[in-house]
Formats: C-alpha cells, structure tokens, sequence
DNA sequence: GTCTATAGGCAGATAGAC
DNA sequence: GTCTATCTGCCTATAGAC
C-alpha cells in the first residue's frame, strides 16, 4: 500500500477540491482551504499540482474526455442518446454539478471553447441529421431538463426517477 | 440631468458588475475590475456601495422580489404559469444567467435558502396541487427545459423561439 | 462624488530543511 | 512527501483632500 499512497493522496485532494469548489466556486476557494480540508499545508499541495489551475484541469479533463466519447459515440436514437447522457450524468454528478455553475470553467481560454462545442454537438446529435431550428431549441429543452432533474433530485432517490427523467425529456424533444 | 447623476453612476455601476460577475464569477472579480469598467477608482466605489457584498444584494434583490411575486400570484394553470416563468426569464436574462451559475449567491447565508425555498416552491406549483412526487420530478424537468433553452439561445431569436419552449417544457411536465 | 494614499490581510507561489 | 518560512502582489476597505 506504500506505493498506492501517491495517489491515494491526489485523489483526496481532488475530492476535497471539487467538494470545496462546487460550494464556493473556484475562485472563491484558496489553496489554504483545500489544504487545511486535506490536513496537510498549502505548500504540500505544490508537490502534487504545480499551480492551482492544474487542480481545474485534473477535475475536468476526465469529464471532458468521456463526454467527448459519449457525444462522438454509436447512439442512433435521441432517446438512447439522452438516456446514456443522463447515466453520464448521475454517474458524474458531484463534478457535473460543478461544471455547469463554475465561471471559472467557463471563462477558461482552453476549456471554453471546448465544453461548448460538446454540448453544441451533443445538442445537434439529439436533435437529429436535417433538424430545424424549432428542433434544437426542443433538443436544448432536453438537456436541460434532464441537468434540472439531475441537480435539484435527492441523490438517493435519482436511481427511481431515471425512467421518468427520460420520458420528461424525450417528451420535451418531442414538443 | 444634474440629480438624476446619481442614479445613473448606480446604475452604470450595477451594470458593470453584473456583466463582469457573470463572465468571472463573483469571487473572481475584484472592485478594481468594476472601477476600470466604469471609469473610476475603487475608492469611488465604495461612495455607491458601502462594501462589495452590497453588489450581489443590489443585484440580487429585485430579482428574488419578482420571482416571489411571481411564484405567490395568481396563475391557475401550470401551463401560464411555466410561460409566466420564461417571460420572467427572457426580460432579466443577464441577471438570472448570473444567479443561475453563482456559488457565491447560492452559498451566500441569506439568500441561498431564500432561492432555494422559491424555486421549490415554482416547482411545486407548477406541478400542481396533490402533485405526486413524479410530478414534481416533471416539473423540475419543465424548469430545466426553460433554463437552458433561454441560457442556451442567441437573445435575440428568443423572441421566435417562446412558444416552442413553452409547449416543449409543457411536454416535458406532461411526461 | 471622485480623488490619492495607504493600511492590513491573504492570495498564489517558491526555497530549502527534513 | 510534507514541512516552515518567506516573497511578492493584489485584495477589500478606510481616511481624508478636493
């Protein structure tokens, strides 16, 4: 278990970080609060991410990765389509529900752009090949209601309100 | 013009800041930021606004005002009610993108059980009297579904978009 | 109503001991 | 891998001139 102890230790300060961060925004949290959360000092963190953004980017860049796959991936049906979005979703909830507020991530020069073109694309893909305009404003409706569901549901009561979550949506593309 | 002065550097103030919360969040905006925007320095800042915290609540204030007017009024159907919502929206769409994403109003102790409380209550409402809980599962879909289509769409095809939104969170509150 | 000047604190980041 | 100590700079906020 001497070996696992490094990254043991990284991922506590990630999950203290994106605990921190969801509560208080990126911005808003200092290196000294994650630090003080993990126990340990703030120059200690410096050993594990050399700058504070890293932090912002080892949180992220898993998320935009598999969501990056489950956009570009075989869902021929915009139903299965906002179902694995949904599971996608659940599945992430904590850093998702992190990423949709944060202004940070928002704002960031290489982040951006790049979560918007994902949920652009996702957004065309659950509309459909040839949709109109009318189509992806009920497509965006979709994703929305099914970030709502997710966020404002209890987390334990998420598993049974998933069948509903998808009719609600799938409803909701079909105007 | 002369006494109407201050009303407008307030307002110009309010402005700023918001558009500048917005982009870099709260926390990662300082008053030297909102004093460059305006044209002036910090310390004139603080004629307007005794402390930045005032900012958010001057910000915040009329919009928690509306949206409990809204939600105590008298709207019958959900259905007028959900359009009474995203006309709501559409008129104050800067500040309510603010709000939406901020920790710093969300964590902030006074208003973030006072938003909450609202929008449970918007919620419940709309899902109607003797709502069972997939109701208002539903219903939070309907609200998500607004959200992001009016965050999601270029301001000024908002207009054309309405009752496409509309119908499609309806169809998302009937399932 | 806006300014200059500055207090006082905390931020992110680094150096180097252990 | 984690520590103490410290640098530098920006932050909010205040005092007081104009």
């Amino acid at each position: 278990m001497t070996q696992v102890a490094g990254r043991d230790t990284r991922s506590e300060i990630l999950d203290k970080a994106l605990e921190l961060f969801t509560r208080q925004g990126y911005a808003g949290t200092s290196l000294r609060d994650i630090a003080d959360a993990v126990g340990f000092t703030k120059a200690a963190l410096y050993y594990h991410f050399p700058a504070k953004e890293d932090l912002l980017l080892a949180l992220l860049d898993p998320v935009i990765k598999a969501l990056d796959a489950l956009v570009t991936g075989e869902h021929t049906h915009p139903a299965s389509l906002l179902a694995a979005y949904l599971d996608f979703i659940i599945e992430r909830r904590p850093v998702v529900g992190f990423v949709l507020r944060e202004p940070a991530a928002l704002d960031h020069p290489a982040l951006a752009q790049v979560q918007w073109d994902l949920i652009v694309r996702l957004r065309d893909r659950v509309a459909g090949p040839g949709s109109t305009p009318d189509d992806r404003v009920r497509a965006a409706c979709a994703l929305g209601a099914v970030h709502m569901a997710v966020l404002s549901i209890d987390p334990e009561n998420l598993p049974a309100a998933r069948d509903v979550i998808v009719a609600s949506a799938c409803a909701a593309l079909a105007g």
